[in-house]
DNA sequence: CTTAAGTCCTGCAACGTTGTATAGTCCCTT
DNA sequence: AAGGGACTATACAACGTTGCAGGACTTAAG
C-alpha cells in the first residue's frame, strides 16, 4: 500500500532509477527534474523501504547495543547516551539485554541474531578475552572490558587506576581498615578483578596490610548484594572503618544496611562507590563515587563503530583501545 | 559471503524452495530430505536473511518501544520486561527515546521512522488524545495513558484510584496537611492530572480542605524536581505533615531535602511515592509507594500487539482498554 | 570539424526470500 | 481398473531497491 519508487516515478514521468538518484542525492540530476520528482515524493508521502534497501546494499542502518541489564541505572544511562550519539549519524539502535548469561552473549558474538545489524556495541559480563572473537565480519566495540590482546576495539576507563583513586581517597581520610565489596572469582569478571587490583595497589601504597576478610564477594552488582555483603562485614570481629564498593548500587545497598543498624556514615564507616549514578546524588548521605565520563564513552563507541563501518568490512586494522577519563567525586558519605 | 538458500540447496541437492520449506517447518517434506537439508544448513551455518524475508513478507519481526527516557528506573524496568516478553514471541525490540519532545513523538506516531517495524508500544508524554492517531496501519499499544476516546489499545493502571489509595494511606495515619508534588499544567500531562484528581478525591473523602499552596508543581518527574518542590513546601508558613509524590523519583528527591534539613521522615513528614522502583526499597528510610504490576503491563502490551498483528492489518476492532492492578506498599517513610 | 569529456537519464539485473501454480508419485477408495 | 485424494518436490514470479552499462545529448578542446 505505501508508495514505492515506481509510483513516484510514474507520477513524475521519469524512470525509477532517476527517482532513486534524487532520493540518494546523486549529483547529475537537472534541477527541474529534481524538483518535479521531489514534488511527487512529497505528494505521495514516499518513504524508502528499508528492507529492500538493506537487501540491495547490505546495510541496515541499525546497530545493536548489548548490555547486561537495562534496569541498572549505569547501563540505562549509557544506553540513552548511545541512542543519542547514534541518532546524530541517523542510525537506529536495537537494544539487547543479555542478563549476563554466557549463552546469550555467545549467540550475540557469533552473529546468531534474529535481526541484521551493521555493528555491535557490547558490554560483556560473562564472556572475556578470546571468546569475544566475532565470527562474521560485523564490527564490534567493547565497553568497559579491558582485554590484553582483545579481538575488537574497546572503550573503557582505567578501571584499576580509578579503583586505586577511590581507595586512596579513603586512606587519605585516615581510614585504616578499608573493605572492598564486589569481589568476584569468575575469570571473566574482568571489571571486578581490575577494581580489586586497584584497591590492593592503593592499600599497599599507603602501607596498609591486606586482610582477606575485608575483601567481600558479591554475586551480583545490585543493592541487595551490597546490603548482604555489608551485613557480613559488620558481623566481623573488627569491622571496617571504610568501604570501597565496586559500583554505586552495591554502595547504596551497603549504606542501607549501615544506616538501618545505626552505624553512622561517614562517622563510623566511610563509603565510596563507582559509576556516579543519579541515585547517589540524592541519597542521605550523598554518595562519594568515581565518575566515568559516560557521554564520552558513548560518543567514542559510536565513532569507533562508524570508522570501522566506513572503512569497509575488509579494512580490519589493529584493534584499538581507547581510554576515557574518570574523576573522583567526594560527597557526604566520605567527607560528610 | 554468508550462505543463502541457494547454497544450501546446491549442497543438499534439492531445490531452493525445498530448503525454504525445511527452514519454515513446512509439513510435507520427506524425513530423509529434511535430514539432508538440515545437515547442509548446519554445515554451511546458514542463517535466514531477515531483510529479504521482510521484503517478501512485509513483516520485520521488530517492534518498537518508545519511552520518554531510559534513565528513569521505571521506564528502564518496563523496557527490560517488554524485551523479555517480546523474546517469547521471538520479536526483537527496538527502543526509542523521545525525551518527551512533542516533535519526536509526532514523528513516531506518523510513521516517519527510519526503520520498518511491525508494531509500536508507546508511552507518550507530550502528546495526548487525538494527536495519537497512527497514520499508517501499524498497530500501536499505549502505555500509562488513559484517553477517553483513545484511538489505540492501551494498558494502564487506574491512576486516579491508585493516587487516591496513596493519599488515603496518609489520611488513615492521621495526617491532616497533605501535600502533593508533581502537579503539571500542560493539558497533555494526563498522568499528572489523574494523580492530582485521585489526591483531591481522597482528601475530600477524609473531609480535609484543599490548600492550593500544598499542590506543588514540578517541571519534570526527577529527583531534582522533587527536591526543589519539597524545599518550597518547607518554606511555607505551615508546612505539610505528609507528602504524596507523583512518582518515586520525586519522593526520593523530596526525602533528600527533608533529611538534609533535619526534618524527620516519617516523624515530622510522612512520604509516599509511586512506581515502586528499586531505589525506594533501599533508601533510608525505605520509601512507601504504589506498585503497579509492571510485569503484567509489559506482558499485556506485547499480547495486545500480537493480537492486532495476527488479525491482519485490516481487522481494526474497537480499541481496547486494559486495566492492570496496583497495590499499596507501606514502608518506613510512612509507617517507620 | 572531429574527438573527448561531461551531463542527464534510462533499462536491466540482481540482492534472498516466499506464495502460487504445477507435476509427478503413491496409496486408497469405488 | 479408473478416479481421487494426500504427499513430495519443483519452477517461476514477485517484494523495492540500487549498481552497472550505456545512450543521447551538450560543451570544450584540439
Amino acid at each position: 500500500m505505501p508508495a514505492g519508487l515506481k509510483d513516484v516515478a510514474a507520477r513524475a514521468g521519469v524512470s525509477i532509477k532517476t527517482v532513486s538518484n534524487v532520493v540518494n542525492g546523486y549529483v547529475h540530476v537537472a534541477p527541474a527534474t529534481r524538483a518535479r520528482v521531489q514534488a511527487a515524493i512529497d505528494a505521495l508521502g514516499y518513504v524508502p523501504n528499508m528492507a529492500a534497501r538493506q537487501l540491495r546494499s547490505g546495510r541496515s542502518g541499525v546497530i545493536a547495543l548489548a548490555v547486561p541489564e537495562l534496569q541498572s541505572p549505569y547501563f540505562a544511562g549509557i544506553a540513552g547516551l548511545i541512542v543519542q550519539a547514534a541518532e546524530r549519524r541517523s542510525w537506529t539502535v536495537l537494544i539487547d539485554q543479555t542478563d549476563g548469561q554466557a549463552e546469550r552473549e555467545r549467540d550475540l558474538v557469533e552473529g546468531l541474531r534474529r535481526h541484521a545489524i551493521d555493528g555491535l556495541i557490547f558490554s560483556p559480563l560473562a564472556l572475556a578475552g578470546e571468546e569475544l572473537a566475532l565470527r562474521d565480519g560485523t564490527p564490534m566495540v567493547l565497553l568497559g572490558e579491558r582485554v590484553w590482546h582483545g579481538p575488537a576495539d574497546h572503550v573503557a576507563i582505567d578501571n584499576t587506576a580509578a579503583a586505586a583513586d577511590a581507595t586512596r581517597h579513603l586512606t587519605s581520610l585516615g581510614r585504616r581498615r578499608i573493605a572492598a565489596i564486589g569481589v568476584q572469582d569468575r575469570p571473566s569478571a574482568v571489571t571486578a578483578h581490575q577494581r580489586l587490583a586497584g584497591y590492593r595497589a592503593a592499600l599497599a601504597e599507603a602501607g596498609l596490610p591486606f586482610d582477606p576478610a575485608l575483601e567481600m564477594p558479591a554475586d551480583g552488582f545490585h543493592r541487595v548484594d551490597g546490603a548482604a555483603a555489608m551485613a557480613r562485614l559488620l558481623d566481623l570481629e573488627s569491622p571496617p572503618d571504610a568501604v570501597f564498593c565496586f559500583n554505586d548500587l552495591l554502595a547504596l545497598g551497603a549504606m542501607r544496611t549501615l544506616l538501618s543498624r545505626g552505624v553512622s556514615v561517614p562517622g563510623d564507616v566511610a563509603l565510596i562507590g563507582f559509576d556516579d549514578i543519579e541515585d547517589g546524588r540524592f541519597s542521605t548521605p550523598t554518595l562519594s563515587t568515581v565518575a566515568p565520563d559516560a557521554p564520552r564513552i558513548a560518543q567514542l563507541a559510536v565513532d569507533l563503530l562508524a570508522e570501522r563501518l566506513s572503512d569497509g568490512p575488509a579494512a580490519a586494522g589493529a584493534p584499538r583501545e581507547l581510554r576515557v577519563d574518570h574523576r573522583l567525586v567526594a560527597r557526604e558519605s566520605t567527607s560528610g
